[in-house]
DNA sequence: ACATGTATTAACAATGCTGTTAAATAATAT
DNA sequence: ATATTATTTAACAGCATTGTTAATACATGT
């Protein structure tokens, strides 16, 4: 095997402009590697040494970039959460009517969750397993999540006031529609174990986990499924606000 | 340390004729350790040396009683879903009006796992690092679980059919009621990590995870957060199937 | 050409894990 | 009492993992 920094260098590649995808130099090729590994099988699973091999690095080279596993880590996990909270911008507006803005606001977070299937996984895993490895970089992230769960909690609430909507606990309808996302990701792909029929519904989409490492993205448009089970989730909210017994 | 077959040994106790709960006999005690571990922290986290110190036996005694590993975690996995498989037996029933089993049948499941809190995180992340360990017990608890769910999938073609409750895709109305009672026990405790807000709500209920060990039970009649949820989630397919826009 | 810092390699140290084994100890049957 | 079987211990083998290090190759500026 030929590795990438080497050959980089053989070419005479300067890292520091480049602009394609693809392993670059050693750091960046490690970066990517870690990346695919971390989101495939976990912290604990996704070893230096496997990391470093998917990179086409010797080990060393690993420890020698980044002093530990942690510290690669927490960079790969700071790259991730960057992209989740740059997906939440665009859902903050006070302009549009309420419903508008609650269906784009669960639209948009389906969207990423499915544009990135393996990170509801990873993150819960992580969650789980290495707590403290995200209580270090809540920091950073915690208070955009935080602002827009509140942004939609208090729009809820004045909408009830403004008897738009009927009496729910606002934190409990939030709930429904962070769970049901997730959980299309979470959990589908391990539904059709447990009840033997989903699976069917589910093949060839949400079917991949940790367990199927190499699918990227799966956009609702371009999948039935996904499509579906957004629809129904924003079906279940609208039912349940606006729907009379 | 006093080891317990030791200490039973010496004062005559017959493991064979044990009533009462506790450690009994070294292979007991292994079982026990073995199964709060493996539901605290999951098959690759739980060592078998941890194991063993938590039973108060040497770590070779492990290996004598069970062969492996491998062993022990089937022969605990094997206990938990035969009291799964009993909890979803009283639901089956064709003589009540459709509402009311789907609504037991919600029910009993949100129960199951409200007194076995830690039994989603852990099946869940069996399933993600070690699939093998569920295969190789499928085949007794699956068709239980596939009876159960096309049970309901067929009762609620039969209510569509009827026109009696709106027009939806069963599976997709299952898969709401599985996530959601689900999600309940397997985000909630990491939802509030997210948002910085659910975390108040759920404040000591459904706080316990693998990080959380202790915990062995909480029902829903107890804990006003795990009331509150269930009725929502109740709430939440009732309107769905028969809400009005 | 040469000096200097950077990148890379291979080998190794330390730790922890699963599983084995030989020997010791206790229980039980005869 | 003695032989036999079941239980327990301590030590160890083998492996994988994280992280280190000393030596080497390369790149670049002078």
């Amino acid at each position: 095997m030929i590795h990438v920094a080497q050959k980089n260098r053989d070419i005479g590649v300067d890292s520091s402009r480049q602009t394609e995808s693809g392993p670059k130099n050693t750091e960046q090729a490690i970066m990517e590697a870690a990346e695919e590994l971390f989101l495939e099988m976990g912290y604990n699973q996704a070893t230096t040494t496997l990391i470093a091999k998917r990179a086409g690095v010797t080990h060393a080279m690993l420890h020698y970039y980044f002093r530990t596993k942690e510290h690669v880590f927490m960079k790969v996990l700071e790259k991730i959460l960057g992209e989740l909270m740059q997906s939440f911008r665009p859902v903050m507006s006070r302009d549009e009517p309420f419903w508008e803005t609650l269906e784009k606001g669960i639209s948009t977070h389906f969207d990423f969750l499915a544009e990135h299937p393996r990170f509801a996984p990873f993150l819960y895993d992580t969650m789980i397993h290495n707590p403290e490895l995200i209580d270090r970089m809540k920091e950073n992230f915690l208070p955009v999540m935080e602002r827009v769960f509140k942004f939609h909690v208090g729009r809820i609430e004045e909408e009830i006031a403004g008897g738009r909507i009927c009496r729910i606990d606002p934190v409990q309808l939030m709930a429904d529609i962070v769970t049901l996302n997730l959980s299309t990701f979470l959990l589908m792909p391990v539904a059709g174990k447990l009840t033997g029929v989903a699976s069917d519904a589910l093949e060839g989409s949400a079917q991949q986990t940790f367990a199927r490492p190499h699918a990227q993205t799966c956009l609702p448009e371009e999948n039935p499924f996904l499509e579906a089970r957004k629809a129904e989730i924003i079906a279940l909210v609208r039912y349940r606000l606006y729907g009379k017994l």
